[in-house]
Formats: C-alpha cells, structure tokens, sequence
DNA sequence: CGGGTGGGTTTGAAGAGCAAACCCGCACCC
DNA sequence: GGGTGCGGGTTTGCTCTTCAAACCCACCCG
C-alpha cells in the first residue's frame, strides 16, 4: 500500500485486495478446487509464512473465507465467498493474455458448456460488442485528475 | 518470480510480465494518454527508482515501447506496444470489480461509444454467452497437475 | 513407541522498497 | 554569465518483506 497521493482508483483498489505477490495465484488453485494450506503452498511455490499471510489477508477482505472441515484437530479450508468468485474474468483476462503472448503452449485449456475451448473476450455489457481501441471516454469523478 | 516448482500456467506468466507493485497503475496511466516519467510517477504515487525499474521491466518484456520525443535533451515517453494496448481487458476486469466491491462511487466511468457507460463483462468468443459458474472444465497438458 | 500428515509460526540472512538527495543537460530570464 | 527550473532519471542509507529451513502441535497409523 503506498502512502502518497495517488489517484484514485478502482484498479488500484482491487490490487489492495489482491495485488499482492501470490495473491492472485492463490485464488487461481481455489478456483480449479485446491483448498488445503499443503497443497496450495506446493501448486503456487510460495513461502509457508507468506501463504499464511495472504490466506489471512483475502480472508480479511472478504475474497476467502475459512470453513471448518473437520474436528481434533481443528482443520479449516479455503474457499471462494461470492465476490471472490466474481474475480473469475479477472483470472481469465491474464490466463488469456498470457496463452497468446507468452509464447508457448496453454498449460490449461478450459472447455466452455457451448462445445469450444474458451477464448474469453470482454464486451459492453449494453452492445456487447468488444471493447475496441478508441471507443471509451472517461469522465472523472474528480476533474483535478481528469488530464493527469 | 518464484524460483520453487509450481503449476504451469499463463495467469503466472502474465504476472511475471505485470505483476510487480505498481506496474498495472503504470500501465493505467499510459492506457489514459500519461506517458511521462514524473507524471506517471505523480499519479501512481511510486518511489522513482521503483517505476524506472517498472518502467525498464515493461519494455523489456514488451509491453511499452520508449519513444523519443525531443532531442537536446534527449527525451523519451512511453507507449503501448500492441501487447500492451491488449491489455485492456485485464484492467477492465480488475476496474469492474473494484467498482462493485470496494464500496465507493466509482472514480473513473468510461462512456463506450454505444451511448451507455461501460459494464465489461467477459464472454466466450464463440457463444458470445457470459461465462457462468459451472460452465468450463479444465484440460491440462500435463496431467500430473489436474488435481492439485 | 516411532513416523507421518496437516497447518501453521519462528528465526536469521538476503533482497526489495522507501524518501530524500543528488546529478545532468538544457532552456529561460535578467 | 548567473540563477532558477524542468525532465528524467541514479545514488544513498535505512527499513520492511521475503525467503528457506527449522520448529511446533495435535492427531492418526501401525
């Protein structure tokens, strides 16, 4: 988090929640249904101490939430609330840009219900049509940031 | 960058490429036309020797260009590549969230050019149909990965 | 009893982030 | 020609995170 002005933000806000190193890689594993402490410390490759932070952290925010799954001794796991799930475009954004631009093959391929593998492309939710490159103006809350 | 064995994936690709503290916000600020060193460093709030580092990382990696503005002195600015400019759904998506999320009148509205204000959601190419929850199933290339 | 598993916390060294200061070439102004 | 200011960084010294490895605890299994 930094401490001087900066503008404000709804991208940075959302990379409070979950911009930090890990973060996103861990909702990736509850996502594909890994929801145990060993086994998402082993899939995303992150420090013990670190996880435990991050867990904490997208719990506090409301991404995550701890749920009982069994007694003696006490063993909780992870899973998404409903806001996490609603960051499912954003794991398929990156998922996306990266299987096009990396260079190598997609590790994972999702099939849609429709038949096809899932190319995922993000439209105007009034025309959906794509997003294209000149076809958004922004008007700021704020006019002081409006030119930067 | 983790240097431990984790899953094979594009989301972690795409976030050795962005996913370092303040790069997205760099690139926000480049996608609303500030493509100068202070400026940018003015609106993302960034200690300078960490965004020249970002900035050198972005071009490196190909998703900013430096492009000479003036000579005596020489300057340059940065602009997106067409990796970059491709991004655009990835801080759509993170906007969107945070616009529903974080509790707070949004700062920045885009007006699309179909008359409404901006809701992205993402969709599958092929059925154009929003990507609900149970709809994908996982194919992975290497199956060792499938479970977790 | 000894070993293994799950879910962490502790420790000490190494690395990244930070604000402030500094530098450089130039333009402007008097 | 001397001072001021700007753009675009780099350097400095300190602090905060991250890291890997070790440790801990409750329990189960044989």
């Amino acid at each position: 988090m930094a401490s001087k002005t900066q503008r404000p933000c709804s991208i940075a806000g959302t990379l409070g929640v979950i911009g930090e190193k890990y973060s996103v890689l861990v909702l990736r594993e509850v996502f594909l249904g890994v929801r145990r402490f060993d086994a998402i410390a082993r899939n995303v490759g992150a420090p013990r101490d670190v996880l435990a932070a991050r867990l904490r952290r997208l719990v506090e925010r409301g991404v995550l939430e701890r749920v009982l799954y069994q007694d003696r001794p006490e063993r909780y796991e992870y899973r998404l609330t409903q806001a996490g799930r609603e960051l499912r475009p954003v794991l398929l954004t990156l998922m996306a840009w990266g299987d096009k631009h990396l260079g190598h093959e997609p590790p994972v391929i999702f099939e849609h219900d429709c038949g096809n593998d899932l190319l995922p492309v993000t439209v105007c939710a009034h025309c959906r049509a794509e997003v294209a490159e000149g076809s958004l103006r922004a008007r700021h809350a704020d006019p002081a940031w409006a030119a930067g």
